[in-house]
DNA sequence: GCCGAAACGGAGTCTATACTCGGCTTCAGA
DNA sequence: TCTGAAGCCGAGTATAGACTCCGTTTCGGC
């Protein structure tokens, strides 16, 4: 007998059917940057110009969507982290990548739900993990130029990331304050002057 | 003719009445500490041991509920904080609170809203401007004892806090973990060493 | 104990939002 | 162009949670 075909194996989309998933797509990354996760669907639908029934249609479920959304950004951040650490200057680095972050957080309210989602689920882990491990060499980087105290370890660093990036959230301030903030937690990552 | 009356008036209550208020309040603030702001009013009425009438009885809508819990938590913070101001030792009574505050986020979800929340309802508005202002005076103090660099801003220590607040709310993180991820930031917060 | 007012309770209403269903439209291969 | 499968749409369904209504219960002054 035929093996059990999902549904949604990868099949050749029809172009109009190509089109509106990545009307979709454009659109649901929007509105989930700006509202975060609880943004609707309905909101989305129609910001993509598309009715409701389309949009599940292409995800079974609008956490599908979601997921599908935080795990390009997961991959873009992945990937703009690994170029950094790859190509910059291992002194500076981290203290560009840290800042780079908490700005990102300022504008997509999906960025802290990559960093502080205690589940996460297995479309994102890839790239999540990917992100952390860099994260790790991008620190290693900074201890070894001495930028960065050897006795600090990777989980309070992201769990300051996490922090910062949430205060970020609440009351989007001043640009100064955002400085004047990461000035404060980069020299406490700093080695005693 | 007589003056418009609201039915909430300070007049005296029923035995049971008065009973029930006290164990919605206590319900209300378990519930809210343990599962945030979006816990149910169903809830908070089984723990109460009441119908959820009675809770819309003695507060008009969940959200005055809400308030009344915030401002009892608030009247409460800034006690303890006005006290450690007046008694504690200037050069640590600052740092104090810091961890005093981040702990108590971490027990309970409530105290992160009272920080971040962007629109200070008129029911909280006096206890948090009273904590605000008593936070700028320990911050002052250690300055002058010489434990925090002059430079910082009450600002900043208040997004600092709100920060590594929510940070402690996610994945309530080990102990130790705490203890580091706040050295870092009490590191940067003193005078170059 | 009696009685009227106060308070209670929880089924029912209303609203928001995820998700479904089936008739209609569009595509693409012959 | 014709046709059938693929895709679209949005009214309809299901569920959750805030809030209401009113018949029932409890309190407390006489």
């Amino acid at each position: 007998m035929a093996p059990y075909e999902p549904a949604t194996a990868g099949r050749t989309l029809r172009s109009d059917a190509r089109r509106n998933r990545a009307r979709i797509l454009a659109a649901a990354e929007q509105v989930f940057a700006a509202k975060g996760p609880a943004a609707s669907t309905e909101e989305i639908a129609r910001r993509a110009g598309v009715g409701v029934g389309t949009v599940f249609r292409h995800f079974p479920t609008k956490e599908a969507l979601l997921q599908a959304i935080l795990g390009e950004l997961a991959g873009r951040l992945a990937a703009d982290t690994e170029s950094l650490a790859r190509d910059g200057d291992p002194a500076t680095a981290f203290f560009t990548f840290f800042t780079s972050m908490v700005e990102r957080s300022a504008r997509t309210k999906t960025v802290i739900d990559l960093l502080a989602e205690a589940d996460i689920p297995i479309t994102v882990a890839k790239p999540v993990e990917t992100l952390r491990r860099t994260i790790e060499d991008l620190l290693a980087g900074a201890q070894r130029a001495g930028t960065v105290r050897a006795d600090v370890r990777s989980a309070e660093v992201i769990a300051l990331l996490i922090g910062v990036c949430q205060a970020a959230l609440y009351a989007d301030w001043a640009p100064d304050l955002q400085d004047r903030t990461l000035s404060i937690v980069f020299d406490g990552l700093r080695p005693s002057r």
